[in-house]
DNA sequence: TAAAGTTGAGAACATTCGTTCTCTATCCAA
DNA sequence: TTGGATAGAGAACGAATGTTCTCAACTTTA
């Protein structure tokens, strides 16, 4: 049962391409199978539901989320710098010529009010960035209630670089997180 | 014609509501109908399509949303004051029991890869929300760098409450904008 | 008053799409 | 080799939905 697996991972990394470009409901699940070439009937042996694939979807961008910013976390050395690398990872995303917003905001628009299963993941991926940001908060010295102004910092490059097209938001996000950590932590 | 003017408005309305409640392709056209009691020929004699109220509806919101700001800024005087207003407006709006994060956001997520003129009107409501904040540091004395850093932070705080639930975030986004303003003055 | 035109309600249509079903081919055991 | 079972491909099903069509009611005008 390995290659099931393998087949499993074959199918949500296809889907979260095809759900991220063009969002949920406007990619059906013959569009899956052609992208994939596993079957139909393979594809619901190996899942419940569409719904359920893109749970999984979801979990997945989770991981690679999380494993990203603590890639580039990893890449510095002082709290403060692990802080200011999530903008630089942001920005690394904005101009990997795909980006197209978050992916838990964009199913959070499209289906959380009718599927509260996705309204939860959403819920659960910026409450671990949250707790992850005031972690780093802490480390370095500053009052708790900078973690949720640098979030939304973040949360709100994601935005604007979706819709304005450019990867600008992401420096000014970074020069303004830097402002609100040398105010906090000088206090 | 005047009654034309008042149907189309009526619709505009129920399907605003609507579409911003569950999302835009969970509505359908025969439960626009029955909120508005409007048949469905005659919502096709309003508009020509699905799409038609929808970009008619996008037009609405931003009209409310340019009005919003504009009321908040104009219950106080000093250019610092009109630009924190913004954030005391979307407080409002996160509490009024409705909120579901921005519109425009949600509509792009949802539609902006297949209908360009959805990414588009997306894109226009941002486009001007920069310009007017923009117009405002100007007024203040600030550096033009200052502008989309508070633009980031309004949007951030709209993410972030939607998916939290908690209006906290206008707070934040508030406190963070009062220090980045005063920083961006004193240099 | 009567005929012609207009409007409206909602039934109907055609398409789309998630999911299931059928039939075939392959593989393994005896 | 043969019989049986398993798995896969893709045709088929049934529900949902945007849009149009039909027919009846009403209004207007001569």
């Amino acid at each position: 049962m390995e290659e099931r697996r393998a087949a499993q991972k074959a199918a949500i990394d296809a889907a979260d391409r095809l759900f991220y470009a063009r969002g949920i409901q406007a990619v059906t699940m013959d569009e899956l199978r052609a992208e994939t070439g596993i079957s139909l009937k393979k594809l619901y042996s190996l899942f419940d539901s569409k719904q359920a694939i893109l749970l999984a979807v979801l979990a997945h961008r989770h991981e690679l989320w999380t494993s990203g910013i603590a890639r580039a976390a990893g890449a510095v050395s002082t709290p403060r710098d692990k802080l200011l690398s999530v903008y630089d990872f942001l920005h690394g995303w904005f101009t990997d010529g795909n980006y197209r917003g978050c992916g838990f905001i964009n199913a959070f628009g499209e289906l959380g009010a009718t599927v509260p299963a996705v309204a939860l993941a959403a819920r659960k991926q910026k409450d671990s960035f949250q707790r992850y940001v005031a972690g780093l908060v802490e480390q370095a010295g500053a009052p708790a209630s900078l973690a949720p102004q640098l979030a939304i910092l973040a949360e709100g490059a994601q935005t604007t670089a979706a819709i304005s097209g450019s990867a600008d938001a992401a420096h000014s996000a970074r020069d303004a997180a830097e402002i609100l950590i040398d105010a906090a932590l000088q206090r």
